[in-house]
DNA sequence: CGGAACGTTGAGCATAATCAACGACTGTGG
DNA sequence: CCACAGTCGTTGATTATGCTCAACGTTCCG
């Protein structure tokens, strides 16, 4: 494992004399999910100057643990995990990333902690001092930051919880509850269709399990008809909601 | 269980009139470790104004989950604990909070974590809402907590790792390791003596195991000579720094 | 067609939970 | 002063949960 700088790749697409509403921002399809839904047109002149898009390749590493952070970005389209490794290449993904997340590393020397890419993901990407110069001077970006590492900090928390403290069929049932809260697609039957954005191995670094466990769990669910899917597919759907809420949260 | 306001209690010592350096902040014990280290003794009064000073006994509940959380605090001595607990019972304690640290549900509707008092703890409180008021005042204040905020984020997603991924003498050994680091007082014999500030289960809520299995660690430790410790002490004494470091972090 | 990646399933095992008993210490009340 | 209950920590026996190791089917791609 080759170490490489963070984003330092990033070379392209500058945008140096602009003055006025940028007009790549202006249309940026997370121009109102992103920290820059707190800056006005003529503000974001500011952050465009200094911002620079770069696709990552899914699988790709963005940021090894023990670099310095000299990178943050914003997620245009795709998704990143997070993850936390021991020595002996035990692993657990600590948070994911998507469409309109604030990645990078700001007012810390260190990372412990490395960012991959899950899919193909187009980041729009800052210098980490120049980043943190604007931050000085719009206060709104500032607090929405706060607010949004405010948010991560109280998953992170809950999700501790489930890490600590839950069985394996919980785990997994709560995995499929919340991404079928989010992101459930009613399929006109009553059922919701979910898509899993990630490989049972994943799922498995995620919930701190194994991948056999994760698998025997989803047959479980299975097998006691609360959801339904297909060899060798991502998706799942959700057949009985109430009773998988029933094993996330019982009465 | 009956639920309580969040330090709806507090209300003496007000200081209402004071318009320059405030006496009991200049002279406040966490005046330079706390948040207030950020801002300058003049302008310290627009918190002090609102600050009131509050004893909370141990085991006692600050905040209950699902109460709106209508105020905050620094701590200026004691300890509290952040505890995210199931429908059964189950707990898992998600943050520990010292001397100098800010406790509060800063822009969030919702707490999912319950807030109780591990030592009988001297907070500064303030309103939720003129604290942020007094955020939007002073930059630096804000940035403070913003700084600290990323901080104890990284902190919990490190903590994920031992949850999800460490087996129960790793996480043993971690805690006192980490705590012979942060708190250990050289004892003039080579050996570091630790305070442990909490209970064997508290100890275990935190790591996500039950109080036998951290009782049977401990005293795995000590029949390996790494650590020892006396039937119904708190604290312990570090013997082998190495060795106990070899178990945390293998090489 | 062959190999790789992914997911499932089974058998056996190791780890930590559970259940239970006990000793040390504390505070209470007679 | 002692008896007593209560809390805390330790230790032992047993069990259950999830991990490890292994085999196999499917899909995808060269």
């Amino acid at each position: 494992m080759v170490s490489q700088t963070a984003l330092s790749f990033v070379r392209d697409n500058a945008d140096k004399s602009s003055v006025g509403p940028p007009e790549r921002c202006v249309h940026c399809k997370v121009r109102e999910t992103s920290l820059c839904s707190s800056m006005s047109n003529r503000d974001l002149a500011a952050l465009s100057g200094l911002g620079r898009t770069r696709r990552i390749l899914a699988g790709q590493v963005i940021n090894w643990p023990g670099d310095a952070s000299t990178s943050c970005a914003n997620i245009v389209s795709g998704a990143l995990k997070l993850t936390a490794t021991l020595a002996d290449g035990r692993e657990q993904i600590v948070g994911l990333l998507f469409q309109g997340d604030f990645v990078g590393q700001l007012f810390a020397e260190e990372m412990s902690i490395t960012v991959v890419a899950l899919t193909d993901t187009d980041l729009c990407s800052y210098p980490r001092a120049g980043f943190e110069l604007v931050l000085d001077t719009f206060p709104k970006l500032e607090r929405l930051l706060l607010k949004r590492t405010i948010s991560s900090l109280n998953d992170a928390r809950v999700r501790m919880l489930t890490l600590g403290r839950k069985n394996a069929l919980e785990r997994v049932a709560g995995f499929v509850f919340e991404l079928a809260q989010r992101i459930g697609q009613a399929d006109g039957k009553g059922n919701l269709d979910v898509l899993l954005p990630i490989s049972r191995g994943e799922i498995a670094d995620f919930l701190g399990l194994t991948i056999e466990t994760v698998s025997r769990q989803m047959t479980r669910l299975k097998a006691a008809a609360i959801i339904d899917f297909a060899r060798g597919e991502r998706g799942c759907k959700v057949l009985d909601v109430n009773q998988l809420e029933m094993i996330v949260n019982p009465i």
